[in-house]
DNA sequence: AAGAATATCAACCGCGAAGCG
DNA sequence: TCGCTTCGCGGTTGATATTCT
C-alpha cells in the first residue's frame, strides 16, 4: 500500500471548485446509469475528474435526498448525544441523521459543537468535565454560585428547613467538586501539577476559600495529591470520608431531581471505591468508572460494550457532570432503550 | 473604509478495510 | 492465501465569507 500513487496525481486531472457544468454531467449521467465503478464512471461520463473526486461530489454535495440548511436543536442535541457515544464515527453519526453528510456533521462538529462543549466546561473528546485546573476553578465559581441560589431561596423558609437545606446544598457542591478533584488526581500527571501550582503558597485560592469549599486545608490537599499519584491508598482515600452526604437527603433525592441525583451518584461512586479499596488497596484511583460517556476510549461498540454499562454510558442521570449541565444537552425524550437500540444497530453495522 | 483576524465548509489526502481474481 | 484494486472514512487544508478593529 505505501507509495500508492494518489489518483488525483494522475496529469491533467482537474481538482478543486465544481462547477456547474461539471455538476450537470454528473448528476445526468449517475440518474442514467448509476455510478457503478466510481473510478471508471469520470471516463465513461465524459468528465475530466478522477473517480474519487466525483464520488465525494455525490455524496456530499449531489445526492438529491441531501438536506440543506441549518441544523435544528434536535439535530444539534442528536449529534451530541451520538458523538458521546460513538467518538468521531462522523459517517455512523450521519446514519442516524436523515439526509446530512458525514462531512457536513463533521464540519459542525468541528465548528460549532466542540466550542460549545468547550464553553460549557466539558471536554469535547470525553463529554466529561474538564479536569484542567482552569475549569476545576471555574466549576468552583459554579458551585458557589448554586449554593447561592440555594440560599436566596431558602430565606422563604423557616430557619430551620432553610439552615439544612442550605448545608445540604454545600456539601452537595464539596461532593461534586471533590470528585472533579478525584478525577484530576487519579487520571492526569501534568494537570496534578497545574492544580498544585495553583494550591501552592502564591495560589490565588486562600486557605480559607479551600477549607470553606472543599473541608480541606493545603497541606492536606496536597498530602492527599502526593500519596495517591499512583497508589493510593486506603487511608488517604479514607481522609475524604469527612464529607458525608445526610442520610435523609439520599433517601429525598435518590429518585429526585437529576441535579441533586447525579451528586448522589457520584457519592455512591466515590463510596463504592471506598469499599473496594478497603478490601483490596491496590485498586488504582484511576478505575474509578465513568460517569458520563465513555465515548472514544470505546473506540469500537464491542469495546465499549465490554468496557462499561450502557447505562453509565448513556444515562444522563449518571453523569457526573456540573449540575445540570449535561442534563440541558441530553434529549429528555431519549430514553435508555434509545441508546440500546442505537449500541445494537452499531453492533450489527 | 480597509486591512486583519476569524469562521466556515467544500474538497483533498492518505490510510485501512473490503472485495475479488 | 496472496496481492492488487476499489471504496469509504476521518483528518486536514485552503479558498471564501464574515466579523472585528
Amino acid at each position: 500500500m505505501m507509495g500508492r500513487t494518489p489518483c488525483c496525481d494522475e496529469i491533467g486531472l482537474k481538482k478543486g471548485p465544481w462547477t456547474p457544468e461539471e455538476d450537470a454531467i454528473l448528476v445526468d449521467y449517475i440518474q442514467k446509469h448509476g455510478h457503478g465503478s466510481w473510478r471508471a464512471l469520470p471516463k465513461l461520463a465524459g468528465l475530466n475528474r478522477c473517480g474519487k473526486s466525483c464520488r465525494l461530489r455525490w455524496t456530499n454535495y449531489l445526492r438529491p435526498d441531501i438536506k440543506r440548511g441549518k441544523f435544528t436543536e434536535e439535530e444539534e442535541q442528536l449529534i451530541i448525544n451520538l458523538h458521546a457515544v460513538l467518538g468521531n464515527k462522523w459517517s455512523a453519526i450521519a446514519g442516524h441523521l436523515p439526509g446530512r453528510t458525514d462531512n457536513e456533521i463533521k464540519n459542525f462538529w468541528n465548528t460549532h459543537l466542540k466550542k460549545k462543549l468547550l464553553q460549557m466546561g466539558l471536554d469535547p473528546v470525553t463529554h466529561r468535565p474538564r479536569l484542567d485546573h482552569l475549569n476545576l476553578l471555574s466549576n468552583l465559581q459554579q458551585f458557589l454560585a448554586a449554593t447561592n441560589m440555594v440560599t436566596s431561596f431558602t430565606n422563604t423558609l423557616d430557619s430551620n428547613a432553610a439552615l439544612r437545606l442550605q448545608s445540604d446544598a454545600t456539601q452537595l457542591a464539596k461532593l461534586q467538586l471533590l470528585q472533579n478533584i478525584l478525577q484530576v488526581l487519579g487520571t492526569n500527571p501534568a494537570s496534578n501539577l497545574e492544580l498544585l501550582n495553583q494550591l501552592g503558597p502564591s495560589s490565588s485560592i486562600s486557605d480559607t476559600f479551600l477549607h470553606e469549599a472543599l473541608g480541606l486545608n493545603q497541606s492536606k490537599l496536597q498530602e492527599l495529591y502526593k500519596s495517591s499519584i499512583g497508589f493510593p491508598s486506603h487511608q488517604n482515600l479514607s481522609n475524604l470520608q469527612t464529607l458525608e452526604v445526610p442520610h435523609h437527603l439520599q433517601q429525598h433525592y435518590m429518585n429526585g431531581s437529576s441535579t441533586i441525583n447525579s451528586c448522589m451518584q457520584s457519592r455512591k461512586v466515590v463510596d463504592e471505591q471506598l469499599d473496594a479499596t478497603n478490601s483490596s488497596s491496590t485498586i488504582p484511583l484511576n478505575s474509578l468508572p465513568n460517569l458520563v460517556s465513555a465515548s472514544p476510549q470505546c473506540s469500537t461498540v464491542k469495546e465499549m460494550e465490554n468496557k462499561v454499562n450502557p447505562n453509565e454510558c448513556s444515562n444522563p442521570s449518571s453523569t457526573s457532570t456540573t449540575f445540570e449541565m449535561w442534563g440541558d444537552f441530553m434529549c429528555e425524550e431519549v430514553n435508555d432503550d434509545y441508546w440500546k437500540d442505537l449500541i445494537d444497530q452499531e453492533s450489527n453495522r
